[in-house]
DNA sequence: GCCTTTCTGGGACTGAGTCTCAAGTGGTAC
DNA sequence: GTACCACTTGAGACTCAGTCCCAGAAAGGC
């Protein structure tokens, strides 16, 4: 937590810079009308130092400090509260809490994960509600191992309630996306809908 | 199902083949050390000719006509039974119909798709298990719109399923896929597991 | 001020994916 | 069989993502 220095300060604004429009630039002129070079003369800086923050152009739309604040807000539900309605709950204040400026990215950022599909994708690998990611945060919170069957199977519903969140929003635009998947989420509370409807006329 | 001609059936050749000897090369070399000149070097046929049949070097993994199959036993179901049984009853059939090299074909899509992430992606996104597409289809049995608040859900819930099943098996490598997910359906019949376990110690 | 470490810019290179055009091949009608 | 049409292929040029390397600039420690 000391002062970070010069070097440091310089390459978190050329980071942040580098975001900031590249997402302009995407939502002006599209995903793949938009190249690196654009990116980075925008920016001011080399097609080399774009490569050195990111790895790939898709990655300039994941850099994401949102996540961080979920996993916390997970941690600091009261012991003793049931797993399903903890993460809801957790889920619900961490948005909550968000500045608009932020808010305001992270729409940019879902946007852009519903209209290409390959965002989408890798968004979805990487985030906080991967399988693996939520595998550890529950076993930590249950503790039991992360390899322990219900606890993979339990993750894998929650990753397929942001699924099942992203596909709502997408055949409804303008549904707020956070909003949904906590819906989601408490839809489940009451087992899996439509599991025991019988099939066929 | 007339006779599909000389030309029509000189494609498929030509299709299969590129598959086939992409696979073979992924396997042997990797991914990514396989480039597009290589296969179509293998297949002998030009690289205009590789892309003319596949718009991406992942799409040739992505060649399927195993999923058909599960649609059809899915259909095939008789009526009246449960949702989750219904669905978990025809993925058993259908693969228990694969041919052996039909079989081996998916084990090593499957292996591709495990240790390569981008066409894992690719293959979640676009296969019979994406979040839209079982809605669709379980719309259909159920006699519900497909934008169906429970059928969405549904349908989620069954990708997370099969995100789940693909975790068990990366991290018990040797377990087989299928089998597996009819295992992980068959829990969630029972409810989601864990869903009411209280958190924290 | 000087020296070390780290960061940047420039340029060369590989490979994916697109486009266009000319030549080849299957289908068909006579 | 041959002549014509539609479709398919091969070849080459081009753009852009991503990698690598090297020389120079900037920051930090002394």
């Amino acid at each position: 937590m000391t002062d970070p220095g010069l070097r440091e300060r310089k390459k978190q604004r050329t980071r942040a810079d580098l975001q900031r429009h590249a997402l302009r630039l995407f939502r002006d002129r599209g995903f793949a009308a938009t190249t690196v070079d654009d990116i980075a003369a925008a920016a001011e800086v080399s097609r080399s130092t774009f490569f050195r923050y990111f790895p790939t152009k898709e990655d300039v739309v994941l850099l994401d400090d949102v996540d961080p604040l979920y996993e916390a807000a997970f941690r600091a539900v009261p012991a003793g509260t049931p797993l399903l309605e903890a993460l809801r709950r957790s889920m619900h204040t961490a948005f909550a809490s968000l500045s608009d400026e932020k808010r305001a990215l992270e729409e940019v950022r879902m946007d852009l994960a519903r209209s290409i599909p390959e965002i989408g994708a890798v968004l979805r690998e990487r985030n906080t509600f991967g399988v693996d990611h939520v595998a550890t945060l529950v076993a930590e919170a249950v503790g039991r191992p992360a390899t322990d069957e219900d606890v993979v199977v339990f993750a894998g519903v929650v990753s397929g309630a942001r699924l099942a969140a992203q596909e709502l929003v997408r055949r409804d635009p303008g549904r707020p996306y956070i909003e949904t998947f906590v819906h989601v989420l408490g839809m489940l509370a009451d087992g899996v809908p439509l599991a025991e409807v019988p099939v066929g006329t």
